[in-house]
DNA sequence: GTAGATGCAAATTTTTTGCATTTAG
DNA sequence: CTAAATGCAAAAAATTTGCATCTAC
């Protein structure tokens, strides 16, 4: 199980397993594309669940401290999150609704070269195109 | 001089030509990576011109709506805006200060792949490199 | 003269924080 | 039992908005 796996790893960095912690690592393992704070937090309380919005932010900081998570600020002022998996993703965001699709990344050998031009120790990337998907274009 | 083009852009959509606007993107034009509302807002009072925060985001809101601005929101929760040039830019961003060293697009071929497979229409796209500056590695 | 632009202060929105209380290990 | 986690309410920070006043054309 997945979300087993990361909820060891918590555990393993002296950090407590709590159902909080378990429930936003649920709806982040269902999530197929990046989700804000608030969708997580809707989502858990829809699941049934009792949880605070702070608890929820704190839960995420937390993850992305430990690289577990992946946070993306995005034009309308909120940030998403997103487990960051075995290979990491990029989207294809919709400027209308904001949907995203996954992408593939076709940027790896980039990132050595501009390393060296640049004396930066480059840590990761991020890929996003805009558009405006089918629906939008019905519209 | 390039200012003076994208004022007169803006007159030729029934945009007043105002002292507020050009102060604005007169910062836009100096600086050589993006920079944010608030950078933009100081920058203009230090060159002893007196103007208001709100001035300065309804001007960048209108230079977006005009395509003549792009807007990037950044991790740390505030936008940067840069006036969109002739050929666009990406950028190595440090994640100790935020320092961004511009970089060359290695990536326009994939659109069109990418927009065929989903059926978007691609309007553009970002590419964003992370690392440690040179700087904040010897910190 | 008039539509559009600005300043100011107040409202919104997202995220963070302090502190008392609860809970996992 | 104790350090860490949570809830709650309040604070912060960035951005937006309503409205009276001002200004470019």
């Amino acid at each position: 199980m997945d979300d087993k796996r990361k909820v060891n790893i918590l555990a393993g960095k002296g950090c407590k397993n709590t159902k909080s912690r378990e429930a936003v690592i649920n709806v982040l393992e269902a999530a197929d594309t990046p989700v804000s704070a608030e969708e997580i937090f809707v989502r858990i309380i829809e699941s049934g669940f009792s949880i605070n919005i702070s608890t929820v932010y704190r839960t995420l900081e937390l993850l992305e401290s430990k690289g577990l998570v992946a946070k993306t600020m995005m034009k309308d002022g909120r940030a998403r999150f997103e487990l960051v998996r075995g290979e990491h993703r990029h989207h294809l965001i919709c400027t209308g609704c904001m949907k995203m699709v996954p992408i593939d990344c076709p940027i790896e050998a980039l990132e050595r070269d501009v390393g060296r031009k640049t004396r930066f120790d480059i840590t990761g990337h991020k890929l996003e195109l805009y558009g405006i998907c089918p629906e939008c274009k019905e519209e």
